[in-house]
Order: C-alpha cells, then sequence, then structure tokens
DNA sequence: TGGTTGACGGTGG
DNA sequence: TCCACCGCCAACC
C-alpha cells in the first residue's frame, strides 16, 4: 500500500528499463545512458547493460539500444544481427556504428 | 556486509 | 580514429 504522494520506487531498476525500451519508436536507438535516465539513475548505464544482456523478450527491442557516440556494442557479440535489424527499421549503420545517430536518437521526449 | 562483474560513459594519449 | 584508464551503479555470490 501507498500512501499518497508516495511512489512505488520498487519497481525494480530492470523493470523501469524495459519499460523505456519497450518505449523506443521504431527507427530509433537511444543509449545505454539514456536508458538509465529514464528509468531514474542516469549514471547507471552498466547496469542497464547487465539488465540487456538477459533481455530476450521479443517485446522488448533490445536491437534498439547502442552505445555512447552510435556504438553498436553488445548482443553477445553478434552485432551482425543487431545491424540487421536496425537496418530493417531504415536505420542506416556503418561496420559497427550507427550513421546518422545523432539524429535519430531518441531520449524520451516525444514519439 | 563486502567484493566482483559488466550489452557503459567520458577523458586523455 | 583507436586503445587504455577511471568512475558509476545495480545484480550476484
Amino acid at each position: 500500500m501507498r500512501r499518497p504522494g508516495e511512489r512505488a520506487v520498487v519497481s525494480s531498476f530492470r523493470q523501469r528499463v524495459l519499460s523505456a525500451v519497450r518505449r523506443i519508436p521504431r527507427g530509433r536507438v537511444a543509449t545505454y545512458g539514456d536508458i538509465a535516465a529514464l528509468a531514474g539513475s542516469p549514471r547507471a548505464s552498466r547496469a542497464v547493460g547487465n539488465i540487456m544482456r538477459e533481455c530476450r523478450d521479443p517485446a522488448t527491442p533490445c536491437h534498439r539500444v547502442i552505445g555512447a557516440g552510435g556504438a553498436l556494442g553488445g548482443y553477445g557479440g553478434n552485432l551482425q544481427l543487431k545491424r540487421e535489424l536496425l537496418r530493417a527499421e531504415s536505420i542506416e549503420v556503418g561496420l559497427s556504428r550507427v550513421r546518422n545517430f545523432s539524429s535519430i536518437r531518441w531520449q524520451g521526449r516525444r514519439t
């Protein structure tokens, strides 16, 4: 039970992270730091990475989560798959980097 | 309770 | 542009 004004802060950090990732619009990407910020801890980017690592839920577009500067990274080393998924959303991807990253970056401001 | 891990981020060489 | 180092935070043991 919660008192008026008090919020369920305990939703587990991970649940908020997953929630934020699901909010990423198609054709856009977000950094681990961005997700962390949306989850309430702007500096918990590493923790976000840990959570993403176990995220195999098809409802969670974890391929839209990339490193700062547009680096792909992660994805169990399967960068090729991640690249294809991103390109399938009209996102331009280089060898290991998103091209127009700063343009398609989504920070939860709008859809 | 305390130490280690890691799909990170920023800075400096 | 690429690599190494340090800082930060949550999950695990």
